[in-house]
DNA sequence: GTCGACTCGGGTAATTCGGGTC
DNA sequence: AATGTCCGAATTACCCGAGTCG
């Protein structure tokens, strides 16, 4: 997959003449790099921006390296929360990821794809396990296809800019709900930062190493599944006594244990939308 | 980290062929140094110049550090080992990818990048951190890279056909190494199955319900981490048991009991090699 | 000295340039 | 006002046999 469009691809792929290109071009609708000789090269981010912004119908999505069939799925978020609830209960990567791409290049932001689309479905999704209508296998594959599905959505964002700010974070011991924390992931990327998921439940004896180690300007804790609530806050505290001081700790999750320690760098996100919200206030760009 | 870069190197990292590269600095646009016969070098400062003078995008930053054989061969073969498990300890994912895919463009199978390129690194971190030389996050860590990886090794293979038999399978409850089982898919999708792995520390009860369910023609289990002998067994027989069975049972893992009971259609492969073979005597695909 | 991988130089096909017109 | 098509010149990508590198 290349970074790099020419005018022929691009245009191929949103189903316009190369003409019409060139002048969106060069009225400065769509940014362009320049081969030395004068060529026009044009990022896929920016392809994806645009499509997004102007509402823009992509024809033949393959060459954007984008699943075939993307583009002409349904618009409206009820239709694609059932649409999603279907091909995730059925095991199906391509038409969940279709479902999923096509309301991002419809121009639903992150947070909204995660939090109205994806979560609900989940949601949904456990509330048929508990109630006997589908097997856990089914909630585990789902998790599986949307941890593709959310890696896909990170390729699509922008690349992260050299000089971003890192974030680090993960679930603590015996929290499994990996998916949580790569909606995380996937949140900060958007917001520009250098972001990586550690993993699932990790001691916080090693999270308190990664802090150490890699010096993050923010470390995230994400509570799906606690087993031990005393455990958990003992061992929060200690992660806090042991890290850097400058380093923001954001914690969230559907099962965020209450009693853990308040603190001018730890922050309480309910949801996605305040982290966004949080991160804004952040503003670590400035410098850059 | 070499002072002098071959054409090659330089084109593949800025993205242009190595024609258009010989053209720029033979126009003088890129300043050239000649061995002895004649071959161009290009420093490694020139390539930021002209980069930051063209405002040309850098699409592959990690040439800069990356070992220039990505042939095949057994040199290049172990100078990609350690690129892989130095990318996989920093935690850096499009480098991990960009070796990895390297040598899959340079004619290495699947099965051969997972057993001599990606299960080796993760054994020597496995080692180190048993040593103490790296933390166990980083462990976690290189764990949601090559899942990342290997998601866009399957991305390169052709897709899936329709049609194609049904494969699924997991790791059994208790075992948290999604890898292999990830591992296992790859290779099925490599030799033209549909197959999709269900996940994680999965309930007997519940593959049996898959299989019942999906009626795949084929199912695995990976071995990486048995929690208890005599319930993996137990379960195992039960599954066998209720299962159908023309369904084919693929058992692998590097901790696969011993004692699980044998069968005609029960299969143990020690590693994917042998399960590649098996899946060529399966023949599946007489029919399409 | 052997050998595989890489690079050389040059030729050819395909793409893109900018501009003008429909 | 916006889009699609056509044009000659320039640029880029792909290919090949011979030579070089490590």
């Amino acid at each position: 997959m290349k970074e790099l469009l020419s005018p022929k691809q691009v245009a191929s792929s949103i189903g316009v003449s190369e003409s019409s290109l060139k002048r969106w071009c060069d009225q400065g609708v769509i940014a362009t790099e320049r081969t030395p000789g004068g060529h026009r090269r044009i990022r896929i981010g920016e392809v994806v921006r645009f499509l997004r912004e102007q509402q823009h119908p992509l024809v033949q999505p393959e060459v954007l390296g984008l699943p075939p069939g993307t583009g002409s799925g349904p618009r409206a978020a009820s239709k694609a929360r059932d649409a999603l609830l279907e091909s995730l209960n059925s095991g199906q990567i391509d038409q969940s990821r279709r479902v999923v791409i096509d309301q991002f290049l419809a121009g639903n932001s992150v947070v909204r794809l995660c939090e109205e689309l994806i979560a609900p479905a989940m949601h949904t999704i456990g509330e048929e396990w508990q109630c006997g209508r589908i097997e856990i296998y089914q909630e585990h594959r789902a998790c599986e296809v949307l941890n593709r599905v959310l890696y896909d959505l990170r390729t699509i964002l922008p690349p992260t800019q050299p000089g971003s700010p890192l974030a680090m974070g993960g679930t603590p011991p015996g929290d499994n709900y990996r998916l949580a924390s790569l909606m995380v992931e996937l949140v900060l990327v958007d917001a520009g930062w250098d972001a990586i998921s550690l993993g699932s439940s990790l001691p916080f004896s090693t999270l308190t190493a990664a802090a150490k180690q890699q010096n993050p300007r923010l470390f995230w804790l994400s509570f799906s599944h606690v087993a031990n609530i005393d455990d958990s806050v003992s061992g929060f505290v200690e992660f806090l006594a042991d890290t850097p001081q400058t380093m923001h700790v954001v914690l969230g999750g559907q099962q965020l244990p209450t009693g853990l320690p308040q603190s001018d760098r730890v922050h309480q996100c309910t949801d996605l939308g305040s982290l966004r919200t949080l991160l804004e206030t952040l503003k670590p760009f400035d410098a850059a």
